[in-house]
DNA sequence: CTGAAAGCGCTTACAG
DNA sequence: CTGAAAGCGCTTACAG
């Protein structure tokens, strides 16, 4: 059984003082390269490596990083996630994972916790009960503890921190653009997330790419069943040709309700979904998707949080990051 | 712009020592329920909250718990996490998160930052490589450091450790034993995770089912095209009616070869797989699949672990537990 | 170039 | 019941 060796004994081995040692491993230029050398040796000899908890406590930081996950089943965040911790690595910070399941007090309780010092700063995409009522206070009082803050994913919050997120918007624009070239003018979207900012975004991106005061054919709703019923609603009786799909839920309810209904995809119906490739891929038939590049919504956030805290970051300017997303063409859009 | 009031600060404006205030917050008996009141009072009109680097540099531990992730993509260790995560907020720990990518030299690095006090404890799922190369050098170090650790999932090392894992041979037992009561004695086993601990456990399971001596019908690879030629193989040629398979991978491809080969499912060919409900129930049919409970693994991995920082469980004595599964079955087992 | 001292923010034996 | 002191394991001005 190994046991840790600390600086003190360290020079009591060498016959040095314990700052000589100290300094020497840390390269000062104050130690002579001759000691310097002997005490790396020694060092190198047992093993030696910092107690990481004394020296954030003297440095006053923690190197640590709190990543708040609303729901880590979504294969989306769980791709964030590991974007974060690939880029956390290269600036030898430490990621602790918070889960709110998508509830705002266990938010706020993960926020309370965040403020008592166990991180230099957090990464946060709000809960959906969040978004939906518009409570914000605990993010603020992160902020004003100077515990610097990014948002990623879920940016549509009035916080003064720098955020990262997805096109969607212009995702939904392109898919919309990409049928009407195609000649099918019949689109419709379905939505179970209609009411959460991401939803709103790709919908209004649909609209921006339909001609001016033509009515939207919408199908949402976050009850699954009343969603089945409008679903089957806009694809059976208003025959439309293609569908938009705002979320993994939605998509693969259309794609189940066309084969019930015996309306061929991509034959008599086209669809374009948030799905993730894992999953869409593997679909029969497979699934066209927008790919969202999760890792790089997670790196890019670590990143800025990481430029933030080594202050190369303007206090009080905030960056407002988009990744673009991609239209990857599998069997549903073909023609 | 708040900032942290100290210990120091708050028996200043109180007039009395240090020692005091810090007794008075941890409930000691020896503070006069007088000087306690004063003292919280004081503390939580400024909010006071322990520096937990510096009470954790005191108590010689981190409070945290570093939990090493071989594919976070991968739902089914998605879940695990959020069952660790849930069960450590109980016993305030924070959760470290590392992911390997399945890559040997890669879990050596984190390993080898493990050692150097970043965490009290941790909870591993080796990598795939690590299982193939029986590497185990910076596992054993860990144990060496007194680094209590708990494998999960991955269980099959020899490491003096506590382990949680699946049930897999008895899942595919079941599922055999299932088949082989409606009738069916044709059944194929299918795997792109056959070189693995668990799919070899999976394996097993079936072949315990099926009477002595009767050769079992597989069709393995972890090269896709060479597994898709044998799937092929087993149900339009050899005629199979009933199909395990290990994993995601395998069972996703078998579902789509038989759509290609115009065999139906269930009518022709039943299947049952290693697939997360979020899927299975999604697909068109949707699979029956072993429920694995991931959430529990997480949380009994993390309790184990806990019971040990908390000297509950006796030195040099591991337990295993073994989380039993369920088939949960949907339209492709349906008679 | 080396070392003694102070200090990061706490906790806890020990003395009074 | 209260407080001074030591110490957790480091780093870093400062003195020599």
């Amino acid at each position: 059984m190994k046991t840790k060796i600390t600086l003190k004994e360290l020079s009591k081995l060498l016959n040095v003082s314990v700052s000589t040692v100290s300094k020497a491993l840390n390269d000062s230029p104050e130690i002579s390269p001759k000691t310097a050398e002997r005490v790396k040796e020694l060092a190198a000899l047992h093993n030696y490596k910092p107690n990481p908890v004394a020296v954030n406590l003297k440095k006053s930081k923690t190197g640590t990083i709190g990543v708040v996950i609303p729901n880590i089943s979504n294969s989306f965040f769980a791709r964030v996630l590991s974007g974060m911790e690939a880029e956390a690595q290269k600036h030898d910070l430490q990621v602790i994972t918070y889960i709110s399941n998508e509830s705002l007090d266990r938010e706020k309780q993960i926020c309370e916790l965040l403020t008592s010092g166990f991180v230099d700063g957090v990464l946060i995409a709000v809960s959906e009960e969040t978004q939906r009522k518009k409570e914000y206070d605990h993010l603020f009082n992160l902020v004003e503890y100077e515990i610097p803050v990014v948002l990623y994913d879920r940016i549509n919050v009035p916080l003064p921190a720098d955020k990262v997120g997805v096109d969607d918007e212009n995702s939904f624009y392109d898919a919309t653009k990409f049928f009407r070239a195609k000649g099918i003018h019949d689109i419709g979207v379905v939505s179970a997330i209609h009411h959460l900012g991401v939803g709103k975004s790709r919908i209004k991106g649909h609209e921006r790419a339909m001609p001016d005061g033509e009515e939207l054919k919408l199908a949402v709703s976050s009850k699954a069943d009343v969603l089945k019923q409008k679903i089957k609603d806009l694809i059976s009786t208003k025959k439309i040709e293609a569908l938009l799909c705002t979320d993994f839920e939605s998509a693969i309810m259309s794609a189940r309700i066309a084969y019930e209904e015996n309306i061929k995809i991509p034959e008599q119906l086209k669809i374009i979904g948030y799905i993730s490739k894992e999953v869409a891929e593997f679909l029969t038939p497979s699934i066209s998707y927008v790919e969202q590049h999760p890792q790089e919504v997670g790196e890019k956030a670590m990143q800025l949080l990481s430029d933030r805290l080594e202050g190369k970051a303007t206090a009080g300017r905030y960056s407002e990051k988009v990744i673009a997303t991609n239209l990857v063409h599998l069997e549903s859009t073909s023609f």
